[in-house]
DNA sequence: TCCATATGTGACTCATAGTCCGTTGACTTA
DNA sequence: TAAGTCAACGGACTATGAGTCACATATGGA
């Protein structure tokens, strides 16, 4: 699996344990609302400013984002 | 601190630990001897794919590599 | 049925990600 | 003095990510 999906996986996980919408998040996050949605289908290839500000608005470190095991194995 | 230079940072230390020159791990990872150098500096703003491909010619799981003092407090 | 909320998609512009050519300076070894 | 390795930088170039928009679809409630 593709490094971009998985976050675009990662991202959506965690939205949806908070229960906030895509918009809600993408507000938070100050990027667009549609943009947010093709990251989270992995469509993206999202680049490092966009990951931080997408999972401080996720109200989770860095560490504890990527500590699951949605990122085992990557292809690349 | 930024994000991509906190990245840079922590990249290079790996790096080092590995006792490899920009230019291998380059080399490994695929991308550009002189793009090497500025992701190192912090002054690229890296996308996830390529984030990925530098991980893994260190070597390094996703986890570890997030798994660092270097990544606490993000300013963004 | 109508309306609001939530999500997804294709296309577009523009800034920049990333490559490829080269140079320079610091350091090391011969 | 070379001659080599390494890190950093720069200019020019191409590929692609950032950011936005119109529009479509699906759902649930009034």
């Amino acid at each position: 699996m593709d490094l971009q999906v998985q976050f675009g996986k990662r991202v959506k996980e965690l939205r949806l344990a908070k229960g906030l919408s895509q918009e809600a998040l993408a507000l938070k996050a100050e990027v667009d609302r549609t943009y947010m949605t093709s990251v989270e289908n992995g469509k993206r290839n999202v680049a490092i400013q966009n990951i931080g500000k997408i999972i401080a608005a996720l109200d989770i470190s860095i560490q504890d984002f990527f500590t699951t095991d949605i990122f085992e194995g990557i292809d690349e």
